[in-house]
Parts: structure tokens; C-alpha cells; sequence
DNA sequence: CGCGCCAATGTTAGTGACTAACATTATGGG
DNA sequence: CCCATAATGTTAGTCACTAACATTGGCGCG
């Protein structure tokens, strides 16, 4: 049941934080002082939100990137599978960008805890794709080293993008990430 | 000041803290818990490790592992050289391993807070890389790359060893999973 | 062999993230 | 305009972790 009273205390909420977090630092901010600055009680925060850095750490395109990594050609090693998937996801993703990606990325750079909580939830990305390269007969093993580390470099990518000049594209990074991993001399 | 005493206290700790997590699990088990059964308050569990996960999770191998990276050849990209010398620093680490570090390594993989916590201390593993690369000239997003990159299989590789047979060595599945990030066709 | 010093431990009191169970408000559909 | 029900509030609690201060216990020295 998606209200438009709950979309509005959410996005309360939301604003509310990310200008906390932005003022004074995210381990600096409680959510008493969030929950207070967007009108609201401490317990509606966290049925809003899970965590407190789920206000800044989310992804929901798992099964788009899985998808992706899959429509590969079955022939390639699952590094260079993996790799072509993400890069293929990209031009999905990026337009979604909505404007305060940049400022929550900027903001997870800043907090290891923040980090964290973002490599737990790409952690979710990386099963995706696991499962989809095991379906195809790929060892366990090898997905996993081959997702992680394609997931790694993008991550790399994403952290730089969120304090790059603004006309940088988060896709151009990407890109360039994705290029070191490719085999010696590929184009592309 | 490293006296026999403290030594004795961490021991019962860490012990302690193994059993209850392995009997357990690691969520379920309350620093308290662990404070009872070591025979210690819970603030004297928190003098001898920083956090809850500390226990588990400890690399002191980022300044070797930086020097690796840095001793292979300049003329190489900065992957292939973390790479080789994460090879390369493979052989100095693989012997120190206790009996526990199995057993540790087997419980981090099982609560994504414990991979958070590693992936915290992966961190300063890939900040020694990457300074080091940049010490080189390399550049910084470049750097952060090719560690991040090779950081991942290689912990991949890691969490893999913690549930492997034990004839299986942590040596021969980290060079496996950085073989995959080797360029076309190389050997080794 | 005992005594005093100081590291190691204990005590108390508190903060902040989160949870559960139950009470209250307010919104939008009939 | 009213009522069902979603949304919010209240209260009370747990757990990781911290700070300031009090206490103990082991080891070196006389």
C-alpha cells in the first residue's frame, strides 16, 4: 500500500538527512536528530528506512546487471562475461540517475562504516550474477572471483565519480575501470 | 608493555569467543556472553579487541603486501603488477597461518556483518597498494582500480578456502582466482 | 619474605542504533 | 461527513560501545 502520505514523510525524512549527514558528518548525525529535523519520531525513521545508512546505500539493479552478465556469449571466461554484462548494463542504469546520486555517493566515500554497508549490498549483485554464470555450468568458484572483482573495479569507479568535476559522466569512469580488466590489448 | 597476563586474558577471550560463535553463530553470540564464559566483564573484552568483529578479523600484512606490489617491474600496468606481486607476497604469508585462521575465515563467511568488518580492514590493504602504485606515478583512480580489483578475487578466493576440504591450500585457490585476472593467455 | 607500584581489571553510568507490543491519530474512500 | 485502516506515536527494552574513576593482583625490590 503506497500511500502519498508515506511518500511524503519518506522524502522528509530523506532531505532532512542528507542535509544532516552533509553538515555535519554521518557518524556525527544520530537519527534522534534526523527523525527530529524532518518532524517525525525516531521509530517512523526506521520504518522507513532498515538502517540508518539505508538512507544513502541502496540498489535495485540486480536482476538487470544478472540479465546482462548473462546474454553474453556462453563461449567467453566468465571474467571477460561478467565484464561485458556490466558494461552493457551501464547504458540501463545511468539515465535513472536521479540528482542526488552524486551527493549520497560523495557522502558513503566519507564513512567506512558507510562502505561497508554499501559492500553488503553489492554483495547482493554479486549472487545475482554468481547464480546466473552457475546456471550456465560455471564453477562456483570462479563466478564469485569473477563478479567480485568486476563488482570491485566499478565500486572504484563509482566512489571516484562522487567527488570527480561535475562534468565528469559516471558512465565514462566505469568504462575505464572496466577496461583494466579487459584481456591485454582489447579494444573496448 | 606486553605483559604474560594480558596474553593470558586475550587467550581465554579469543577462545571463548571462537566456541560461542562456532556454537552459536556470531549474531547470536552477545560480547557479554563472551565476557561470562572468559570469565572477564565485557569492559575488559573491549580492552583487548577494539569491536565484537576484531576478533575475528585482523590482516597485519598490508605493509609486506605493499612492498611486493611496489618491488615488481614499473614498466608493467598497474593490474598485472598488483597482481604479480600479490603473488608474490602469497609465499611469505601462507606459513604464518595459526590453526585458527580457518576456522575464523569460515566464520566471517557466514554473517554479512563479519564481511563488512574484512572488507573494512581490505581497505588498508588497498590504500598501502594504491599509495604505493601513485608513489610510482601511477594514477590514483588507476591504482584504486587494480587493487580493489585483485583484493576482491583474492578475498573471494579466501572466504572459498574457509569451507573448502581442508587438503585444499589457501595458496592454491588465491593463485587460481588471480590467474582469472591475468591477461590473455599468460601463464602463471 | 613481605611490601609497594602500576598495569590490568572492575564499576557505574551513559549514548546511540535498533526492536517489539500496544495505543493513538489522521487520511481518503464511501 | 464518518469510519476503517494505514501511518504514526509511546514505552520499554537489548546490544555494542565509551568515559571516568575505583580496585585488585602480580612482579621487582629491599
Amino acid at each position: 500500500m503506497v500511500t502519498p502520505r508515506t511518500l511524503r514523510t519518506r522524502a522528509r525524512i530523506l532531505d532532512a538527512a542528507l542535509d544532516l549527514f552533509e553538515r555535519q558528518g554521518y557518524d556525527a548525525t544520530t537519527v534522534n536528530q534526523i527523525a527530529e529535523a524532518a518532524g517525525v519520531t525516531p521509530m517512523t525513521f526506521f520504518r522507513h528506512f532498515p538502517t540508518k545508512d539505508a538512507v544513502l546505500v541502496t540498489d535495485p539493479y540486480d536482476p538487470l546487471i544478472a540479465e546482462a552478465v548473462g546474454a553474453q556469449p556462453t563461449g567467453l571466461p566468465p571474467l571477460e562475461r561478467t565484464r561485458l554484462g556490466l558494461l552493457a548494463a551501464l547504458g540501463d542504469i545511468t539515465p535513472t540517475e536521479d540528482s542526488t546520486a552524486r551527493r549520497r555517493v560523495a557522502l558513503v566515500a566519507t564513512s567506512p562504516s558507510l562502505r561497508a554497508a554499501m559492500t553488503i549490498s553489492t554483495e547482493a549483485t554479486q549472487d545475482a550474477i554468481v547464480e546466473r554464470l552457475v546456471a550456465d555450468g560455471v564453477d562456483r568458484l570462479d563466478a564469485a572471483i569473477s563478479a567480485s572483482a568486476c563488482l570491485a573495479a566499478t565500486t572504484a569507479a563509482l566512489l571516484a565519480w562522487g567527488s570527480a568535476p561535475s562534468d565528469v559522466t559516471l558512465a565514462r569512469l566505469v568504462r575505464r575501470a572496466l577496461a583494466q580488466l579487459a584481456p591485454a590489448g582489447a579494444a573496448s
